[in-house]
DNA sequence: ACAGCTTGAGAT
DNA sequence: TCTCAAGCTGTC
């Protein structure tokens, strides 16, 4: 009798175990597989884990496997040990690791056959003719008689349905299940490009890869000015490791701001290339994978989860834009992709390659001398564009002296030239504003009240387009108030200034101006964002004005012009990467102008003309600026030279989470004491969250920093449980160094 | 997640 | 001493 180890899909910490069931005679069954099991009064989904010849439970205790879901594993030998790796690393249930690895629809049992029902003809085209000759009055059979002739099959769908039933009925016509491959739009008929010459660097870099792929792998960080052709780089590397017989993953932050990364790996690679993103619908989502998993698609791109895409014998695996926070997850488990990828990189001795031009400080450290060998990534840089083109002068802008000599509007004389100018020339332009919606907030003259969300603790932004007061954390609405809802005065004023406000001000102020705005707003739609960016590519707009969300990769010749409308937006954050994220959202801007044969002119306003992160994101010196932030953390004990990590506790009532906050606080201090760690520990507390109200809910935390020498698995271990047995009514977050810290 | 069981405080 | 509901435990 052979018995199978599986893991039960109850994402409960009770039943995150293994349970042992006997396997029916006959039925194939291994590692990996997908499985269905009795489980108590109910039927699970399961995942087997081995399997084993003998059995230690009593006899009766011992259940049936009911049926294997998949006649294949849909999980690799290697995903299994990497969900193991997850299980410790973020402290989730098995399961939950394991459900990462394959799509959602193919989850829970039961899953629809993915065919479309195909129509085609049943007798031949001469009888087809015939009969449509002799039945001049069934005129829509007809015209699908004619349509199939031309077409050989058609989707039964995209036809009219009596009448086609009708020619089925007749035995003219059949509908059958077909199998059918939908291709993402993204990859329809890209053509395929030839090499481009690299530059020197850029060949180096290639060399240096594609060597440590031959001798069983290596980890890199490949630090490339914008432009500098980061992504040939990657290219090249997949082109060996394909030739070798292995396999690529290429990770961007978010697709649909990406698409030309998606157009150019699919122009090199053709159908050897997949794309897995949240956007793709159900089918077109599980055929990827399929093709992924049976090795039909050898690259794949995708965002975050796509770091779990089926491959084989993996070769190279690129992480874009490193620094980006979207790597790391915000749902359980909370994995970094940037981990996981350098696990997946070393169980096949592939490379990983980290790539930006604005490395995240905790990556650039671990590419600096004196680290622990197995964190050491090893530094290749691009410091020349590729076509030789100067890197943009940056010129900062003093507000302050602008608001002195009497212009009070959003745009400095400078800008205000230099986009007329730009314009003039034929040019575009790219405008930044890291605020969507009009103005930033509502506020009564009279006595200074400012408008706020009923169930967040933050102030409502004003969206013009919809005259209405929103709340970016919760997205609830209310109409603008006519009168203070405090002293009932009727001033009201509107200040600050979002994208819809900017590109209104745009408008007016330069006729020649043809805007499109880009933000989260005008982008909910499918396609939305592909469509507004192929606007401004056609040249239909010659002004983008956007949020972040179009700082990235965005590779428009014609743009000569790029403007931070107010840099200081990024710099105030009550985080301690607010100088970090600025300092990455300027350069990342300036990257976006003359990339061709024009020069282009960065400009940044801002009221701290003189911070070192404005200094010297304007020189775009970012070895400068590495020393200088990493100094500033070590000394005020900030990551990466410490540990953060929180557990957030919501409750309706503000008492209810202070309580629950201040007893695991509490605990945790026992924990310390018990286990002597309090010398690692630099700081252990419970207060109030930054927002301390969101969606309703009262927010407290437990706050814990810690030196990078402590043991923080341990610590990690003690406040996950600590979360979890979070009382009645209070839910409970743990985060280990969390992506926004409000 | 959920059923079945234990256990504990009030009602008879 | 009985009863009912709220916590606890086990699910192969």
């Amino acid at each position: 009798m052979r018995y199978a180890e599986v893991i039960v899909g109850l994402s409960a910490g009770t039943a995150d175990r293994r349970f042992t069931y006997a396997v029916p005679e006959g039925m194939a069954l291994g590692a990996g597989w997908q499985v269905e099991v009795p489980f108590g009064p109910r039927r699970l989904e399961g995942f087997v884990l081995s399997l084993k010849d003998a059995c230690d439970l009593p006899p009766e205790k011992v259940r049936s496997v009911l049926r294997a879901v998949r006649a294949y594993p849909v999980i690799l030998p290697e995903m299994l040990d990497l969900a193991a790796w997850m299980h410790e690393r973020y402290l989730c249930n098995l399961v939950d690791a394991l459900r990462l690895m394959l799509p959602a629809q193919m989850r829970g049992g039961r899953v629809r056959e993915r065919t479309v029902r195909m129509a085609r003809l049943k007798v031949s085209c001469a009888e087809a003719e015939a009969f449509a000759a002799a039945n001049p009055r069934a005129r829509a059979q007809a015209q699908i008689v004619a349509r199939l002739l031309e077409a050989g099959e058609l989707p039964a769908p995209a036809l009219p349905s009596a009448p086609l039933r009708a020619l089925v009925a007749k035995g003219i016509a059949e509908v059958a299940g077909e199998e059918v491959r939908r291709t993402p739009s993204a990859l329809r008929d890209a053509a395929r490009a030839a090499d481009p010459e690299l530059t020197p660097g850029q060949k180096r870099a290639v060399a240096e890869i594609t060597d440590a792929l031959e001798r069983g792998g290596g980890r890199f960080l490949l630090h490339g000015v914008t432009g500098s052709g980061k992504t040939e780089v990657y290219i090249r590397a997949i082109r060996r490791a394909l030739e070798l017989g292995r396999t690529a993953i290429v990770l961007v932050p978010e697709i649909a701001l990406t698409p030309q990364m998606v157009s150019w790996l699919h122009a090199r690679f053709g159908a050897d290339a997949a794309v897995l993103h949240s956007r793709l619908s159900a089918g077109e989502r599980y055929d990827e994978w399929r093709r992924i998993r049976f090795g039909e698609a050898r690259v794949v791109i995708g965002a975050r989860s796509a770091v779990f895409a089926p491959v084989e014998n993996l070769g190279v695996i690129v992480v874009d834009e490193e620094h980006e926070h979207t790597y790391q997850s915000d749902r359980r488990p909370r994995y970094d992709a940037r981990e996981v990828a350098r696990r997946r990189a070393d169980a096949h001795g592939g490379v990983l390659i980290l790539g930006s031009a604005t490395p995240s400080i905790d990556t650039y450290m671990r590419a600096m001398p004196g680290v622990r060998r197995e964190n050491q990534l090893t530094l290749i840089e691009l410091r020349e564009r590729v076509h030789g083109q100067p890197l943009p002068e940056v010129e900062v802008v003093d507000m302050r002296g602008e608001f002195e000599r009497g212009n009070h509007s959003i745009f400095s004389a400078r800008l205000a030239r230099s986009l007329e100018s730009c314009l003039d020339g034929g040019h575009q332009a790219v405008l930044f504003i890291n605020r969507r919606g009009y103005s930033t907030f509502v506020s009564c003259r009279a006595c200074g009240y400012v408008v706020k969300c009923a169930a967040c603790d933050v102030s409502m932004t004003y969206h013009q387009v919809e005259n209405a007061l929103r709340c970016h954390y919760c997205g609830s609405e209310i109409p603008p108030p006519k009168t203070c809802p405090q002293c009932g005065s009727r001033y009201i004023k509107y200040f600050g200034a979002g994208t819809q406000k900017v590109a209104e001000e745009v408008m007016k102020r330069f006729p020649k101006a043809r805007v499109v705005r880009v933000d989260v707003d005008t982008t909910r739609e499918k396609d939305a964002h592909e469509k507004l960016l192929e606007r401004f590519r056609r040249g239909d707009a010659n002004v983008l004005v956007g949020t972040q969300m179009i700082a990235k990769g965005l590779d428009f010749p014609n743009v000569t012009l790029a403007g931070v409308v107010a840099a200081d937006m990024s710099l105030n954050l009550p985080d301690y990467r607010s100088v970090e994220r600025t300092f990455q959202l300027i350069t990342q801007v300036a990257g976006r102008a003359g990339r061709a044969e024009y020069p282009g002119r960065v400009i940044v306003q801002t009221y701290e003309p003189d911070h070192y992160g404005i200094q010297l994101a304007a020189k775009q010196d970012y070895r400068a600026f590495y020393l200088r932030e990493s100094a500033f953390r070590r000394k005020a004990l900030y990551p990466p030279f410490t540990a953060i990590a929180r557990i957030v506790f919501a409750a309706r009532e503000a008492g209810q989470a202070q309580a629950a906050a201040e007893a695991a606080a509490a605990a945790m201090d026992a924990f310390l004491d018990r286990g002597g760690m309090r010398p690692d520990v630099v700081q252990m507390r419970a207060v109030e969250a930054p927002i301390k109200l969101l969606r309703g809910l009262a927010r407290w935390q437990v706050f814990l920093k810690m030196y990078f020498k402590g043991d923080l698995d341990a610590v990690s271990r003690e406040m996950q449980s600590l979360a979890d047995r979070a009382p009645e009514g209070v839910t409970a977050e743990f985060e280990v160094n969390p992506a926004n810290l409000f």
